[in-house]
Parts: structure tokens; sequence; C-alpha cells
RNA sequence: GGCCCGUUGGUCAAGCGGUUAAGACACCGCCCUUUCACGGCGGUAACAUGGGUUCGAAUCCCGUACGGGUCACCA
């Protein structure tokens, strides 16, 4: 055995740094879960001034996904959460894809074998025997093979994986940030699968073995690995590493009973961008959602979320989605842009319904903004500019202003002239002649505008108000529906 | 079924032996208002359950129930 070449790899491990990594396989669906557990380990990281490390766990080769690794990386960087190390820009420790590691994982294997936490086992692949109720632990008969029993059939080419030999008896105690000391007795644990008959490791080996070598200091994963931790300290104890601190956090659920899966057709991180949901909204709901800053602020940066992150505000339990909550954080953002660069995001959704190339959408930015939960909302919103809807003349009837059609008729003959001579058509000059013209008539500024808003508008539910509306649409177009409207009301 | 974990309003959650049990979303009401919103103010609503320990328990211990995870040559 090449002890040299050990001595070099755990050289190239970098200490006195925190190093976390988030592992995805490549499935090609980033879900909120996955996109938590990311922004959590990247918070680890970030808050201690440590590294992030992306690495690509694709041992699996029956679940690879075409563009999977692309829509990771997409993901990644839409959120910002930027990796120090990784496939695409290295590192001290590469590479960083498992596939590309595989002949590491055998000499890994090898060194386990020799040191005793593992043997070869020459079992038929199992084929899922489900022995009615029979759940007890059997000992391996490949377990018992001596060395040279073991090496002659390997040598003799009979295909064998290898397991990991855990202790007939006793327990394992491991320390989880989270959850705590948890101990589990030993005889409860499987001799699990570390090298697969293929000759790549299983991830309860890979695993292991790249945290070790890529020196990562805090373990983030999902609480489904909660079980199997045990086995991975073992395995650090059997190589004689020094043991990480594991982060294992619960999921986020659908519902009290499910997990948020594509299956359910929950919304992966992908799918909430294209319902109109913003990239920073997304993350801070799903930065709270299983994580309490303590106090009472509930929007952050990026930035303030790398100081204020704390792993002991990770909750213990699960976590239900809630869209609902998702929507109120958007529409905050979406507040908090400014004009222009709500203007720039919200252009394409404004052009779905106004295409009517003379009207400057800049002007949309103070009606839309503060009533804009998701982007997808918008083009509702406005499509009465382009083309004034069909109306029931019952729209002119409303208690709280004190119109019926009769009122509207009289208010829309007694503002068609006055908006007639109007000669500056800006907001201002609207409003004041408007609301002049409701002080001379002696009638309430609501029985006025009303009318006015139906006319031009054609529905009950606008953005902005008449003088806003009336303004966009330009004068032509507003003395055009007013005259539809006295005609119809006639 | 074994092992492990969890359980505060509908949801996210604060709380670490003494609180009128925060706050946010949602919901309801009121105010503001040229509609709807925004905004402001207020309200309904919770410690799963039974035993301990303690002067005192949402907080500590045990049981029960319910829920989740895991028991693959998947990760």
């Amino acid at each position: 055995m090449d002890m040299k070449w050990f001595e070099d790899m755990e050289a190239r491990i970098p200490h006195g740094e925190v190093r976390t990594r988030f592992a995805p396989s490549p499935t090609g669906y980033m879900h909120v879960g996955n996109l938590r557990t990311a922004l959590y380990t990247y918070l680890i990281a970030k808050k201690n001034k440590g590294k992030f490390i992306l690495r690509i766990e694709d041992t699996d080769q029956g679940r690879l996904v075409e563009g999977a690794v692309e829509v990771i990386y997409k993901t990644m960087k839409d959120c910002r959460l930027i990796h120090d190390e990784g496939p695409d820009i290295g590192g001290p420790v590469g590479p960083y894809v498992q596939t590309e590691r595989r002949e590491l994982y055998g000499r890994y294997a090898e060194l386990l074998l020799e040191k005793g936490g593992a043997y070869r086992c020459f079992c038929e692949k199992s084929e899922n025997e489900e022995d009615g109720g029979e759940f007890k632990k059997v000992e391996n008969p490949c377990a018992r093979l001596s060395k040279q029993e073991s090496d002659a059939k390997a040598a003799a080419g009979e295909p064998f994986v290898i397991r990991q030999r855990i202790p007939r008896e006793g327990t394992t105690t491991f320390h989880d940030e989270i959850f705590g000391d948890i101990t589990v007795p030993n005889d409860t644990l499987d001799d699990n699968v570390l090298m697969k008959s293929d000759g790549l490791p299983t991830y309860n080996f890979a695993n292991v073995v790249d945290d070790h070598l890529m020196g990562i200091t805090h373990v983030v994963r999902g609480s489904e690995y909660l079980a199997s931790a045990p086995k991975y300290n073992l395995l650090y104890e059997a190589f004689g590493w020094e043991i990480p601190k594991y982060v294992h956090c619960s999921p986020v659920m659908r519902d009290h009973q499910n997990k948020m899966s594509k299956r359910h057709g929950d919304p992966s991180y992908e799918d909430l961008l294209s319902q109109g949901y913003l990239t920073d909204a997304v993350l801070n709901y799903v930065a709270l959602l299983g994580w309490s800053p303590g106090g009472e602020k509930e929007i952050f940066s990026l930035d303030e979320l790398c100081e204020a992150f704390d792993i002991s505000g990770i909750s213990k339990s699960p976590a239900i989605f809630d869209i609902e909550k998702l929507t109120y954080f958007n529409a905050e953002y979406i507040k908090a842009l400014t004009p222009e660069g709500f203007i720039s995001i919200a252009e394409p959704f404004i052009r779905k319904s106004v295409k009517n190339p003379s009207i400057d959408i800049s002007l949309f930015a103070p009606l839309l903004q503060p009533r804009t939960d998701k982007l997808t909302d918008i083009p509702e919103k406005i499509d009465f500019f382009d083309e004034l809807p069909v109306y029931d003349i019952e729209l002119y009837t409303n208690k709280k202003s004190k119109t019926d059609s009769e009122i509207s008729l009289d208010m829309l003959t007694k503002v068609l002239p006055v908006l007639e001579e109007l000669r500056e058509w800006s907001q201002e000059s609207i409003h004041g002649t408007l609301v002049g013209l409701a002080e001379s008539l002696e009638v309430k500024n609501a029985a006025l505008m009303w009318p006015l808003r139906i006319a031009v508008a054609g529905k009950t539910v606008t953005p902005g108000g008449a003088v806003e509306i009336c303004h966009i649409l330009g004068k032509g177009e507003t003395l055009e529906r007013i005259k539809i409207g006295i005609e119809k009301l006639k």
C-alpha cells in the first residue's frame, strides 16, 4: 500500500477555517428544501468567514439527468450563493465531481479493509427479500472471512462489494448541532455497502471520504441522514479521522404529512420564479422557514442573513411551506424596489397587456408597485388600457360614492367639456380641474370620480384612480371613452 | 415492527423554571381614501395528552397519542 499517496492527500486538506459544502446529486430539480439547505450551508460558511464549496455527487449512474448540473449552477448563481471552490472553478482539494474521484475511493476502501473497518462481501445482490416481519439484523457470513480467504476470492475474480463493519454490540453516540447528543444501539445498524460492484462508492462512503479530504468542518444536510449519522461516525473513527460538526435540517413540508416534492407538483425554485416571485423574496422567506433570527426583524438581505445567521436558531421540527407568506414577502420586495427597478423587471408583464407604444409604461410604477403581489398578476390588472372592456352600466351604481346611472350620466356630461378644454394633460391639472368641478357642482369628489373611472376603465377595480388612468390614457382616448360612457347611459 | 426524531394559534415562530405566552402571514372589524389596494389602529385564535419533580412548569423527567425519518449495490 502506497502510504505516501495517502499522506499527500492528507497534506492537501486545509485547516483553520470553517468549510462547508453543498453536495447535491444532479437530479435536475432544485426544490425548496434543497435551496434552503444550500442557503444555510452558505450562511454558516460566510458567517464564519469560511469557504463554501460545491460538490457534485453523481455516483448513481442510474439516475443521471441531462442538464441537471446546469440547473444547479444557474440556481446558485441566481441566488448569489457563490461557491469558493467547485467543479467549474477548481480549488485545492479537487476534483469536485465524485465520478472524477473514483480512483480515490477505491484506495480508501482498500485502506479501510486494511484497518478492519470494512470487509468484502461476495454475496449475491440482495433481491429485496421481504420475509414478512423479520427485521432482526443477521450477521453477514462474509464478515467472518479471514483475510486470506477474502484476498483469495478477490484474486480469483469473484465479484464483491465492500461493506462497512459495524460492531455487533454496544452503542454509538454522535452529536448534532441542532438535535444534541443521539445514542443508538449498534445492533440496529446495517453493514452498509461502501463500494458498489460497479466500482463506484455509495453515498455513505463517498460523502465521508470527501468531507474529510475536503476539510469540511460543518456537514449540513437534511434530517433524512440523521439515522445514518452514527454509521458515518463509525467510519470516521475507523479511519482515525476527526469528526465534523453535523447540522441536520428538518424537512420543508407541503402539509403535515408530506415533504415538498416534485411528484406532488410542489414548486421548485424555478417554478416560483415563473410564477412571478423574486429571487430575493424566495431566499428571504426560505431562510425563515425553519430558522428564526430571534428578534422581530423579518426582511433580510443576503448580506444581513450572513450576519444574523446562527445554527442555534434552526428549528428541530419540520416546517410547512406557506405560499401566502411567501407572497407577502414578495409584495414587500416589490414595494422596496426603485420605480426604475420595478419597471425594468415588470416591463415584460406590463407589455403583455399594454402593447400600445404611445403609452409610457414608466407611468405604471406608482400604480402597480404598491399593489402587486406577484409579477404575474400585472397583465390582468392593466388589461383595460389597450382596449376598453365591454362593461355593464350597473357598474356606475356605487353606494359609497352615491352614484347611479342617472347621476353618472350627469357627471360625465359635465366632465366632458371641462376636460376637452384642458390644455395641459398632467396629473396635477386633471386632478385640479376635476376637484374644482366637483366643488362648483357641490358634489363629493367620489360622486364625480367614480363614474369617470368606470367610463375610462370599464371595471370597478383598477390600479390607481380616475386621474391616474386618464393621465396614462391620454386626452384623446379619455374623451373617447367618456363619450362611449355617455352613449351607454343615455 | 425495531431504532431515531419531533409536537406553542390555520401557517412561520419567540420562549430555555416565575411572561397579561411575543411578533409575522392569513382571517375579521374600524379609520384613511376618487375604486381596489397601500398605510394606520384594533380583534379572534396556541403550549397534543396523562402522570411526576418543584413553592411554582410551555419550559425538567417518565408514559401515552399523533406525526416524521430510517432500516437499498438511492442519495
